[in-house]
DNA sequence: CCAAGAGTTTCATTTTCTGAAACTTTAGTT
DNA sequence: AACTAAAGTTTCAGAAAATGAAACTCTTGG
């Protein structure tokens, strides 16, 4: 929630990101539901953005939806912010080599932002993740980030995680995952056990900039039914060479 | 440049969108010598959006780049704004049988967003194409869903074009523009006869919803090298044909 | 060490935003 | 068709935020 004093800007995007999240058209109604604004002031900050061309308005249905305009600023921040275009050839190398589903990501406010995805089996799914978030606390690669970020960092982005049980073994408390990220510091990669969805497994290891700075994270996905644990283990090493060489090449784009 | 009066938000969306313009990292003063805006006001807005995360700040370099929440908004707004999900298939499909490239695009204030791509040699340049704008035109695929909107719609878009002569061919007026549309229009589909790049053609059909509403444009790119006008032309039916099953298809997701 | 330029802060003023309430339109009902 | 409840839109005086010229501080290079 938008605390008073904290610019129209601010609020503006707050409605944007509100109306991206429903995954579907909405109307202004269930917009005013769920939001805090009063009703004449969120009206105009819908307006605003429709103007804008940052939400779409469909009067026919009078619902409102994400806008065209942020494709284009996102193929920039793609392009430009994203580790992507750097990693992806290291990503298909390793991706052809292993046949498994590799995911790249960086940590934006404290949450996992994937930016790119190399599937097994699909191939076409790339934007279906591309831009998705989820949360660092109980996803492998999140916690691969966490644990290599400097400790002011990491305390702020501990803080920013608001801890939910997604599945009995979901880490749930602010101790136990520092714990954890002690533990993942140590061996230089970590785990996903089946913490965020049943089934699901991964290893993870950070990508660190030539200065000791995280700069993202790369994990490899798979299932309980596939793999266990001790076998992505085994396969952190090749997760970690390939982290090396992404690591490299985007030192020297960023550096001096 | 925002006129006076036009919001805040407005005038934080246009740095964005500038910074987002150039295509690399920029400092301040460069922003502000492009910008109409008071050093003060600029330095303000770019506090504001560094903070809310849509541009990011690299305090070694000095520097702003669009940031990370960008893309987050910007998997909305890919899912929920563009046919290219329903489309990706029927491209698909279309480019597995011509071996040809193919692009998806919908009209965004006057302007081609291209929302997919199917490369007929390169296969890993979906997100580069994803996103990018281009005028409407001096391209096929512009032509094509000018010439299929109603009146008001087509007059409105063809007031937002700003004429530029890329090549010798482009069609540098309003009146010559109408006058290729009508053709269009007869004849159902639209060339780029290397109005926009040297040596580069294409063809293209508008995709039409059921209510005859325009939701977007279907091309087929190639090489004058590669291509007669007259070899693209009888491609035309193929293309109208992949349209029509997107339209279909489309119809029922945003019909009633 | 100094100067020029880049980046940041200040503050009185202007402009915009706010939001309760009134109003208009729309969709559903009798 | 008339009624009505809900959705959507506009109003307006007060509150809040944005403005931008100028002053200031921090860098950088000579």
């Amino acid at each position: 929630m938008t605390s008073p004093g904290d610019g129209t800007v601010a609020k503006a995007l707050e409605v944007l990101e509100q109306v991206a999240s429903y995954g579907r058209a909405v109307r202004f109604t269930e917009i005013l539901e769920h939001s805090a604004f009063p009703k004449a002031t969120l009206y105009r900050l819908t307006q605003t953005l429709v103007q804008q061309g940052m939400l779409r308005f469909e009067p026919e249905e009078k619902t409102y939806a994400p806008g065209g305009r942020l494709l284009k600023l996102a193929h920039a921040a793609w392009a430009e912010f994203s580790l992507a275009p750097i990693a992806r050839r290291h990503l298909q190398a390793l991706s052809a080599d292993l046949h498994q589903t590799l995911h790249l990501a960086q940590l934006e406010r404290g949450q996992v932002l994937y930016v790119d995805k190399i599937g097994g089996t699909d191939r076409v799914t790339m934007y279906s993740q591309t831009g998705k978030v989820a949360p660092a606390y109980c996803t492998g690669i999140g916690k691969a980030m966490l644990a290599f970020l400097d400790d002011e960092r990491r305390d702020a982005a501990i803080a920013l995680q608001s801890f939910h049980r997604f599945t009995d073994r979901t880490l749930c408390d602010a101790d136990t995952l520092r714990a954890e990220l002690i533990q993942i510091r140590a061996v230089g990669f970590a785990f996903d056990r089946q913490e965020h969805e049943e089934g699901i497994i991964c290893v993870a290891v950070p990508i660190m900039s030539r200065r000791g700075t995280l700069i993202g994270g790369l994990s490899l996905t798979s299932t309980s039914a596939r793999h266990t644990l001790e076998q992505l283990g085994d396969l952190a090493p090749r997760l970690r060479e390939a982290s090396a060489c992404i690591a490299a090449e985007a030192s020297d784009w960023t550096g001096p």
